[in-house]
RNA sequence: GGAGAGGUGACCGAGUGGUCGAAGGUGCACGAUUGGAAAUCGUGUGUGCGGAAACGUACCAAGGGUUCGAAUCCCUUCCUCUCCGCCA
C-alpha cells in the first residue's frame, strides 16, 4: 500500500511514477488525495470537540454532583457527546473509503524498471549455462514422465480433476530430494533460517502481502461452517504469505536485520484467469511445491539485498547445472505489490524455450505498510517501515521438469544431477 | 466437543465508574558512584493520528452498548491456559 500522506502531499510525483505502470491505476490517485485532505479536516474537527468534552468532563469530576449547575452541564455534555459520535462516524467512513481505494492501488515501480506492456518488454540481464545438445529430438516432460511411469496425470484427474499430478517412485523422490537440496543450500550456505509455516491463513495475512482484496479469485478458500461459527481460511498461494506475516505488527530490532527465512510449502492457486494456458503437464497446477526465500531489510539496503536474494535463487540452478537467464520485468509485467522484479527462466529443451522458474521481488515498504512490519535502527530511535523481499528458490515442480528435459537420454531415461545423487541414491532414473 | 479460568505497556503485575496512558517491579538507555565492574542512587523509557512546534487526540484482545464520563458495567466475537473427551 502506498503512503496516504505521501500521496496527498506529492500527488503529481506519485501520479507520474504510477503512470509508468498503469494509467488506469494512476487515475485513482486524485480522488484518493481529495479524500485524504477531507480526512485531515475531519480529524481536526473531531479532536477539537473531543478536547472540549475532555476538559468539561474533568470539571464534572470535581463538581458537586447535587448542584443545579452539574445537571445543566450534564445536559450540555450529552449534546456535545452526541455530536462527537456523529463526527467520528463521518471520519470512520472517510477513513474506510480511502483505505478501500488505496488497498487496490499497485506499488510504484522502481526508477530502474523499464516501461512496457507485457512479457515482450522484459529485459534479459544475463544468461547462464550451455543449452544441452541432443543427438535426438528432446522430449517434453509429459512424454518422458509418463513413459517412465513416474508422472500420472490421468489418475490425478480422476482424484482431483484438471491441473493436478501424481508423482510416483523416482519423481516423488526427486521432488523430495530437490526440496531438501534447496533448503540445505539456503540454510547452510546462504544464511537463511528454515521455517515451516501454516498452509492455511487468515484473510488479514493475505491482505498484508497484497493478495487481498484484489485477487481473491486466484485463491482457494476453506468453508467449514457450523452453526454460525465460520472457519474461513485460505490455502496459501505461496509461502511468502505466512512467512512475511511472521513479523506483522512487530517492531524488529534493527541490529538483527536483514532477517532471512527460507520455507518449503505447497502452494495452492486457482489460477482463475489461466484457462487454456499450459494445460498439459505440470507447468501450471492448482497445487505445487516451492521453496521460498524471504528477507526483511532496511530501506537503504533493500536494493543490494534484492540482488543477493536473486543470486541465491540462481545458485540453485548453477548447482543443478541447468541453463537459465534472468530478466528484469517491465512495469506492465510486474506483480501488484512489487517495485522491482527479476524473473529467472530455465531452459526447457523439450519445449525449446525458457520458462519461469523463479520470481524475485523487492516490495519496498508496500507490504510492510499493510502488515505493519517495522524496525528500529537505533535503540531509542523511531520505528520505521521495513522493506520486504521474496523470491522462489525454486519452484520445485518446474525444477523437476527442467531436470527431466535437460538430463534426458536417448533411451528415455534421465540422469540425476550430481548434487542430487546423495538425496536420490541413484545416478539414473529408469522408471519407478 | 464438554467444564472452568483468563486476555492490561518490551516483560511480570496492580487497578470494579471520574484525579488512569495507566501503581509497583523487571528489563533497557543515560547520568552519578568506581581504577574498572557488580551492587547502589538519580533520570528517562509505548504506538498511531493531527500539528512546523507547543501540544492535542486515540489506543488496557477486537467490535458494539450503557453513561455527562468506561481498562473498570453489559453484549458479541476472537484468542490463550487447565481438566475431560476425541484424534495423527
Amino acid at each position: 500500500m502506498l503512503d496516504l500522506r505521501y500521496v496527498v502531499d506529492h500527488l503529481d510525483e506519485v501520479q507520474a511514477a504510477l503512470t509508468r505502470r498503469s494509467a488506469a491505476a494512476a487515475e485513482t490517485l486524485a480522488p484518493i488525495a481529495e479524500l485524504g485532505k477531507k480526512r485531515r479536516e475531519l480529524i481536526v474537527a473531531v479532536e477539537t470537540k473531543a478536547q472540549q468534552r475532555n476538559a468539561a468532563n474533568e470539571a464534572m469530576a470535581k463538581a458537586d454532583k447535587k448542584s443545579p449547575a452539574f445537571t445543566e452541564k450534564r445536559e450540555e455534555l450529552k449534546r456535545l457527546s452526541t455530536e462527537i459520535k456523529e463526527a467520528e462516524k463521518g471520519l470512520a467512513e472517510c477513513e474506510a473509503e480511502v483505505q478501500k481505494l488505496l488497498a487496490v492501488v499497485p506499488n510504484l515501480p522502481d526508477a530502474s524498471v523499464p516501461v512496457g506492456k507485457g512479457e515482450e518488454d522484459n529485459q534479459v540481464v544475463r544468461t547462464w549455462g550451455e543449452k544441452p545438445s541432443f543427438a535426438f529430438t528432446p522430449k517434453e516432460h509429459v512424454e518422458l514422465g509418463t513413459a517412465l511411469g513416474i508422472l500420472d496425470f490421468e489418475r490425478a484427474a480422476k482424484i482431483s480433476g484438471a491441473r493436478f499430478t501424481v508423482l510416483f517412485g523416482a519423481a516423488a523422490r526427486l521432488e523430495r530430494a530437490l526440496i531438501s537440496f534447496m533448503l540445505d543450500l539456503h540454510t547452510r550456505e546462504h544464511g537463511y533460517t528454515e521455517v515451516l509455516p501454516p498452509f492455511l491463513v487468515k484473510d488479514t495475512a493475505l491482505y498484508g502481502t497484497g493478495q487481498l482484496p484484489k485477487f481473491e479469485e486466484d485463491l482457494f478458500k476453506t468453508q467449514k461452517s457450523d452453526e454460525g461459527k465460520a472457519f474461513d481460511l485460505y490455502l496459501i498461494p505461496t509461502a511468502e504469505v505466512p512467512v512475511t506475516n511472521l513479523h506483522a505488527e512487530e517492531i524488529l530490532d534493527g541490529a538483527e536485520l536483514p532477517v532471512a527465512y527460507t520455507a518449503y510449502t505447497p502452494c495452492f492457486r486457482s489460477e482463475a484467469g489461466s484457462h487454456g494456458r499450459d494445460v498439459r503437464g505440470l507447468i501450471r497446477q492448482h497445487q505445487f511445491d516451492k521453496v521460498e526465500l524471504v528477507r526483511f531489510t532496511s530501506p537503504e539496503t533493500s536494493d543490494a539485498q534484492h540482488e543477493l536474494l536473486t543470486s541465491h535463487a540462481e545458485e540453485v540452478l548453477k548447482r543443478l547445472k541447468l541453463p537459465y537467464r534472468v530478466s528484469l520485468l517491465c512495469t506492465g509485467d510486474m506483480g501488484f505489490g512489487a517495485q522491482k522484479t527479476y524473473d529467472i527462466e530455465v531452459f526447457l529443451p523439450g519445449q525449446g524455450q525458457y520458462r519461469e522458474i523463479s520470481s524475485c521481488s523487492n516490495y519496498g515498504d508496500f507490504q510492510a505498510r499493510r502488515a505493519q512490519i517495522r524496525y528500529r535502527a537505533e535503540p531509542k530511535g523511531k520505528a520505521r517501515l521495513a522493506h520486504t523481499l521474496n523470491g522462489s528458490a525454486l519452484a520445485v515442480g518446474r525444477t523437476l521438469i527442467a531436470i527431466l528435459e535437460n538430463y534426458q537420454q536417448a533411451d528415455g531415461n534421465v540422469v540425476v544431477p550430481e548434487v542430487l545423487r546423495p538425496f536420490m541414491g541413484c545416478e539414473v532414473i529408469r522408471g519407478r
